[in-house]
DNA sequence: CACGTTTGTTAGTAAACCTTACGAACAAAC
DNA sequence: GTTTGTTCGTAAGGTTTACTAACAAACGTG
């Protein structure tokens, strides 16, 4: 192993080298759940007892993770399997750097002192980009436990195509700069159509289509990369403080997207263009023209540059002007509500987050997306759903990077 | 084994005996795929070898079933694992009556001539049960190929609570009288609310509420039972006959209800009411008054009574009448289109059925419903979505509370 | 008829997890 | 201070699973 190495990649070469990409999916998946598309009925593939290892050793850092440092025997209650399995599969993580022992443990019970474990927080880092912003590649380097070590971004001045590609090129080798610890990999939220293999089909914004941006960083930097739609990638971040299976991002920035996971699975959609509900029409009543041609788009209503232009038309001064803004927001949020009616109708959501400027969002908007939606769907299925704002605030898709290079590395978020 | 047995169940106890239910939700599921809860992110379970074979065994089955007869060879070829595994899984399976024997292939081949075999597709009848009509319960016996064997039906009049479970205990009873094959198992489509473990959260029609019905059957006559929402059920049987992981089934007829396959899996909603869409509102321009208290519900405009009514009242004679009636199946395809065009967006579905009358719904209906998708959808995204009518006619439910059965059982579909 | 091909089985091996058993280390009770 | 019971981690041995290697049987082909 080269110096380069060490410092860069995990201690193995590959924490998790998926045998066969099928049954990986099958196993690793429903603990992890990456953006490879899901594959179904028909060509599932076999599973031998090393995929089960995988699992259980996903399973295990995975526990650990989530409930912190604790006994191997703790973790052999809380999983199931036997003490001996865990003490074998600790070995294994212990030896690939990704566990260490903590010493042990003080408080004083009856029996022999526990060894405590944990995931070795500060083994690796994460390099998380956020390409969703109108005017900036925003992106950081984050700790195992999501938070931000270091920050960067890098104006776009506009740029697209070739050159876009370009600066977040410049961007991931910054942050790659700032951080000497190893590097577990790099996740990447772009705005558009992403397929499973990380090429961004369209994005119209950046001059994007057909880039093949997992390819070219992966080879670049020699690490594992994941590249995958910002709002998709958003609800990864908010996916681990909630603790529903189902969850509903709703991105509002320079256009509103979506984000979506059913079952603990991340939704792509046949076309990979899940969540892509920005030109959608609402309501059957016409509305302001959009940018793709059609008439009241949920953008027209709800993306951030209408809102504020419309607000700022409304005025600053007075009491009328004060009433303006808020039936402006209101009906933003009412033209939300008609949009998520059927959606949360037809899955049944439990949760509904939304994401973006708080002094928007987070008022007479949010009051009338909650009051709409119970106004339009049957109050008796949809009684303990939840609408809120995200925790993340403005780095939800670093953070969200930062969760998918977790799970698609380690099996873990 | 007693004769009862011999003649009721499957020859071994348990065909799937799950021996974690968590497990075999991991690897039966993407196989299969129940209504049960996929439980996810956190408590996830731990993968022993034994779960992989019960997998493989899954996949063997999965593949004789939808490939017909073929040599073990051809089975390892197919799923991968080697001829030496796929003898042994047939084994197991021949000494379970699963898998039968047909003799040697007849084609003339350099090489060993191969010993041909196939799922015994007499081995098993399943009971198939429909509660969506409206005044009448309808069954069948099901062969494994999902072919309608007997059929039977009851006429509801109008039974309500504990009378209503009745006539479905009568009505399965008649059908276990009429067949001598051994039964793999019930499947149920109910309407209203069904938790995964088959109980009738609330089924307004039939006045039921947390009525037991899995429960009740299995313990009554000794067998597997699955019960499940109607539509929920429905999806099944189209999956079937398409080759989409993603799925929407929209069944129009006393009320109006989805069923939803996402990524190869039934999606059943944080309440277990996913796809229950017949009370969101639609459009902002009101609508028609509904039994639930809110005005232009999707049901008020779709469903078959209202739709009929509003059709006589348009006359059968005339040119005049023949328009108005294809204005008013128009509408109710646009109204159906607006609500469809959040949900088609959100997931990117590339499919959507119709099942209903084909009187009603094929023709400007369908028409009006995709027109509207079109123009309140981005084109670019879902250029290939389908819109078309079922292949399943009267049958989707009975035939789908088979594969149900059959996924359960067997994990096969 | 020799040869290559294909099938399905036998025998042995490797991996994974289990059960059983044990030593070490501690608290609590006597 | 000793005994008792508990808990932790590890060792040894067994079972299950699927693999590789090898082979006999049965067939077409040249």
């Amino acid at each position: 192993m080269t110096a380069t190495d060490a410092q860069r990649g995990p201690v193995t070469t590959e924490p998790t080298p998926p045998t066969s990409p099928v049954a990986s999916e099958l196993l690793a998946a429903p603990v992890a759940g990456t953006f490879s598309r899901s594959r179904a009925l028909r060509p599932t593939g076999k599973v031998l007892p090393e995929h089960a290892r995988t699992h259980n050793r996903a399973l295990v850092l995975q526990t650990l993770y989530s409930a912190g440092p604790q006994s191997r025997a703790d973790v052999a209650r809380e999983t199931g399997l036997t003490r001996v399995t865990i003490s074998d599969l600790v070995a294994a993580l212990i030896a690939e750097g990704l566990v260490i022992e903590l010493g042990q443990r003080e408080d004083a019970r009856p029996g022999k002192p526990a060894t405590l474990i944990d995931v070795d927080r500060g083994a690796f880092h994460i390099i998380g980009v956020d390409l969703s912003e109108h005017e900036v590649f925003r992106g950081a380097v984050v700790g195992l436990d999501g938070q931000i070590i270091e920050r960067d971004e890098i104006a776009r001045d506009a740029a697209t195509g070739e050159a876009a590609v370009l600066l977040v090129d410049r961007l991931v080798e910054r942050l790659l700069a700032r951080t000497s610890t190893p590097v577990l990999g790099i996740g990447i939220g772009s705005p558009g159509v992403v397929d499973p293999l990380g090429v961004v089909r369209s994005a119209p914004n950046l001059g994007w289509s057909d880039v093949a941006l997992q390819e070219r960083l992966a080879e670049r930097f020699a690490l594992p990369v994941h590249v995958a739609n910002d709002a998709n990638v958003g609800v990864l971040a908010e996916h681990g403080s909630s603790h529903h299976d189902d969850l509903l991002l709703i991105k509002i920035g320079h256009g509103v997207g979506a984000g979506l996971i059913i079952g603990g699975r991340p939704v792509v959609g046949g076309g990979f263009a899940a969540g892509e509900i920005g030109h959608v029409v609402v309501g059957t009543d016409g509305g302001p023209r959009c940018a793709c041609g059609k008439a009241g788009c949920l953008e027209t209503w709800l993306a951030v540059p209408r809102l504020t232009a419309r607000l700022a038309a409304a005025g600053a001064q007075g009491e009328a002007a004060a009433s303006a803004r808020d039936d402006i927001l209101r009906e933003a949020g009412r033209r939300l509500g008609i949009v998520l009616a059927p959606v949360v109708g037809a899955l049944n959501l439990s949760e509904v987050v939304l994401s973006g400027p708080a002094e928007l969002l987070d008022g007479p908007l949010h009051e009338a997306t909650v009051d709409t939606l119970r106004k339009r769907t049957m109050a008796e299925f949809n009684r303990d759903l939840r609408l809120r704002m995200s925790e993340q605030a403005e780095d939800i898709v670093l953070r969200g990077a930062a969760v998918m290079v977790l799970s698609g590395q380690l099996g873990v978020s």
